[in-house]
DNA sequence: ACAATTACCTTGATACTCAAGGTAATTTTC
DNA sequence: GAAAATTACCTTGAGTATCAAGGTAATTGT
């Protein structure tokens, strides 16, 4: 019963560094994905996500970002000022903006959405198209439990 | 012919946006994780290499983390003033600092293993010990894609 | 009307990061 | 074995990220 365990537990550890050098793997493929180019990761990681809702209010972008709408003032402030970002008034709201790509922001974005492509067609290349689909399906099934939460406890 | 191509494209989309959102996901977990502790999360991730790998020297360190050695020095001198490290000249070569945790250090590193180690029987739990073992088989071996370079280009 | 809330901005503080330039120790070359 | 090259690390200056706390203006609730 106690070898038992024992096994259980060296098992989860060998996940536990699996997960941990993968996510770092990204992590640095990210890093040099974006050191290419002239925003850092955090600005990518913005341009990225109102590329993919499309243009929306300082509060609805802090909250997807995970940040203050302090910090965001200002990374929004920077990314405007170099032609990233405009800055639309809420006509509805006044106390409100809108955040939206510019072209040159559009560019970016389709840029970088385009290395992304290339990474998972490389995923695809090395797992075969069978795995694939499971690997993803994985992925989608475990980002569903985050969400609500089975892994926060 | 083209329709197909075109299918294949979508299918791709929505695997670069699960891994995307994963990855996210992932991001959040850990920064949610770290936020309860005394230290940030380059600062976290410092402790876990040394936890992992052993005490090492700045140069070697620095490339593990990927940043310069200059980085290096002034986030090994903070976690130092702050207990969580020790630094120890190495005899052979008097250039060279040898970096290793405290107990404190320590005590924060095996906290934050453990979390992991909850992450990852939350991981299971979630998909069932047959397909986890797969997932994470997966994982390694996308992994090793990653470092020989296959996803690179 | 007045109070409470909301959306955003500003400021001050800490941290991360790099590039460039510096020092001291070690290794290589002649 | 002395000079040159390399290596390991440190320092400094500049840009970015981040938050908390406190401020303003607009909106909503009573």
């Amino acid at each position: 019963m106690e070898r038992k365990q024992q096994k259980h537990d060296e098992r989860l550890e060998e996940y536990s560094r699996a997960l941990t050098e993968f996510f770092d793997r990204l992590n640095s493929w990210e890093q040099s994905v974006v050191s290419d180019t002239g925003v850092s990761l955090a600005q990518m990681h913005l341009i990225e996500v109102i590329g993919n809702r499309g243009r929306m209010r300082m509060k609805e972008l802090a909250q997807l970002l995970g940040v203050t709408t302090g910090t965001l003032t200002v990374m929004v402030h920077r990314l405007a000022e170099r032609d990233y970002l405009i800055r639309l008034k809420d006509e509805q709201d006044r106390r409100s903006y809108f955040v939206d790509l510019s072209e040159k922001g559009k560019a970016e974005y389709h840029h970088h959405h385009h290395m992304h492509f290339h990474l998972v067609e490389g995923i695809v290349h090395t797992l075969g198209e069978r795995e694939s689909e499971q690997f993803f399906a994985h992925l989608k099934k475990l980002q569903d439990a985050l969400i609500i939460g089975v892994l926060n406890e």
